[in-house]
DNA sequence: GGGAATGTTTCGGTATACAAAAATTACAAT
DNA sequence: ATTGTAATTTTTGTATACCGAAACATTCCC
C-alpha cells in the first residue's frame, strides 16, 4: 500500500482555503483566546488576506465545530466540556457501529476488505516489536485513521462517510484523538494490540455477514478512546497536547 | 401547550437568511435543474439581492445537504438515490436511538419529560377520532417534529443535538418525511397510531432506565418511516410531493 | 457624583468592482 | 470534415468601499 491515498491535494491553494487551514492551526494552538468574539479585521493583517474568505473560513469552520456563530453576528472559539468530548466519542462509536453493521448486511466489496486487512498488516509490523519508537507510533495513527476511513466506505452509504467524516473532523473525536497522549508508556502498547484485535475481528464480523457482531465491536472499540480521554485527562502533563487545550474543565 | 415554542424568529431577516429561504424553496420546488450547475448571477436577479448574501446561503445550502459543491468551484443541486434517502432515514434512526439511551441512562431533566408527554396528550386528541381532517394532519405533523425534537433534547448532548437537527433537516429524512404522503387513506391513521405507542413506549423506557430499550425502540420506530417512503416510491402520484423530487429512481 | 443621553467608533452585512480561471465558440489548418 | 488552437465570454474567487447597527465612551444635566 503506497501512502499516496493517504496524501490530500496540494496544487491550488485558494486564499480561501489557505485561510481556513492556518485558522485551524492558530485554534488549535491556542493562540486565540477561547470564547471571545474574533474581530474579521485582526485576522486580514494576522493571515494577509482579506476579509471575503476569511469570512468564507469561519463559516466552515464553524460548520466543522471549531467556531460557534454568536447571536447577533460574529464567530468565537468554540470551548467544550469533558462530557461532550465524551459524548463525541460514544456517538463516533455508534456512527461506526452503523457503518460496520450496513457493510455486514450489505456485503461490501471485496477490494475494500483486502485494502483493510493489508492496512491492518501493516500495523501488525508496528506492533510486532516490544517498543515502540516515536515514528512507529505516528504510522500507527496514519494507518489507524486510514482503516476507520476505509470502514466508513465500507459502509456503502455516502451519507454516513459524511457525518462520519464530521464526527472524527473534531480532534479529540478522531479515531486517533487520544492514543498519541500515552505514546511510550509500556501499557500503550497493550492498548493497542487490544486495538488492533478489535480491528480484525470487526472484518471477520463484516465478512460473514454478522451485523449485530460487527456493530457491538465498534461500539465497544470506541469505549477504548473513552479510557485515554479519562487517562489524559487526569494526567498533569496535557497542555502540550494540542488538541485538548479547548477542553474546559467542569462548567 | 402554545404552538409559540414551535415559532421561529420572523423579525430581522437579514439578506443572506431571506435568499436561504427563498432559495431552498427553488430547489424543494424543483424550479432549479437538478444536478446541474447554479450559476450565481442568474440568482442576482432572480432573488434581487447581491452576490454575496447568495455565496453565503449556497454554502449554508450546502452544508444543509441539499447542494454538492462542485470541484472547480461552484455548486449544483444534490439529487438521492432511494438507497440515500433509505440510509438517511436508517441514520436519523439510529442517532435517535442514542438519544433516547443517553436519557434514558444518564436520566433527563423531568421537565423535558413533561413537556413530551403533554406533546403526546396533543397528538391522542388528532387521533381520537376516527376520521384525519387535512388540519389534523398537519396539527399532527408538527406536534411529532416537536416531539422528536424533545427527545433531542432529552439526550442532554448538544452535540448530538446538533447532528439529529442536521440529518433531519433533508427534507426526506425529517421525522414526518413521508407520512404526509398518504394522508387521508384509512390505513393512515393506524400507522399513526402504532408510531404513537412507540412514542408512549419510549418514554416508559427512558423514565425507568432502560436503555437499551429506549435504544431499540427508537431504532423501529423509524422503519415506519421506511415503509412510507417504500410505500410512496411505488405510489404512482409523487410528483406533488414537495421533497421527493429530488429521488432519483436508480443510478 | 451619578445616571441618562448622545456622540464616536468599531464591527459585521452588503454591494460592487476587479482579477483569474474555466468553458465555449469560432476559426484555421491539416 | 475533424481537430487543435486561440480568443471571447462566462463564472467564480478576491478585494474593497459603504452602510447600518451595536458597543463603548464621553459629556451634560439633574
Amino acid at each position: 500500500m503506497t501512502s499516496a491515498t493517504l496524501a490530500q491535494e496540494q496544487p491550488t491553494h485558494s486564499q480561501a482555503v489557505k485561510a481556513q487551514l492556518r485558522l485551524r492551526e492558530l485554534i488549535l494552538g491556542g493562540e486565540l483566546a477561547a470564547g471571545s468574539r474574533i474581530a474579521e479585521l485582526t485576522l486580514v493583517d494576522k493571515l494577509g488576506v482579506s476579509r471575503t474568505p476569511i469570512r468564507t473560513a469561519l463559516m466552515k469552520l464553524e460548520q466543522e465545530g471549531l467556531l460557534e456563530a454568536l447571536s447577533h453576528g460574529g464567530f468565537a472559539v468554540r470551548t467544550f466540556t469533558e462530557s461532550d468530548v465524551s459524548d463525541a466519542i460514544e456517538l463516533r462509536g455508534t456512527l461506526e457501529g452503523l457503518a460496520a453493521r450496513f457493510a455486514a448486511e450489505r456485503g461490501c466489496v471485496p477490494s475494500l476488505l483486502a485494502q483493510a486487512r493489508t492496512c491492518l498488516d501493516g500495523i501488525d509490523q508496528f506492533l510486532g516489536h516490544g517498543r515502540l519508537t516515536d515514528d512507529a507510533f505516528s504510522d500507527y495513527v496514519a494507518h489507524n485513521e486510514r482503516f476507520h476511513a476505509l470502514l466508513a466506505e465500507m459502509s456503502g452509504s455516502t451519507l454516513l462517510q459524511r457525518e462520519l467524516e464530521r464526527v472524527s473532523g473534531l480532534p479529540f473525536a478522531s479515531p486517533s484523538g487520544f492514543v498519541i497522549s500515552q505514546a511510550n508508556s509500556p501499557q500503550a502498547r497493550d492498548m493497542l494490540v487490544i486495538a488492533q484485535d478489535q480491528h480484525r475481528q470487526v472484518l471477520v464480523a463484516i465478512e460473514q455477514g454478522e451485523g449485530a457482531r460487527a456493530e457491538a465491536i465498534m461500539r465497544e472499540h470506541s469505549r477504548l478512546a473513552q479510557r485515554n480521554l479519562n487517562q489524559a485527562m487526569r494526567s498533569p502533563d496535557l497542555n502540550h497536547m494540542p488538541s485538548v487545550r479547548l477542553i474546559r474543565r467542569k462548567t
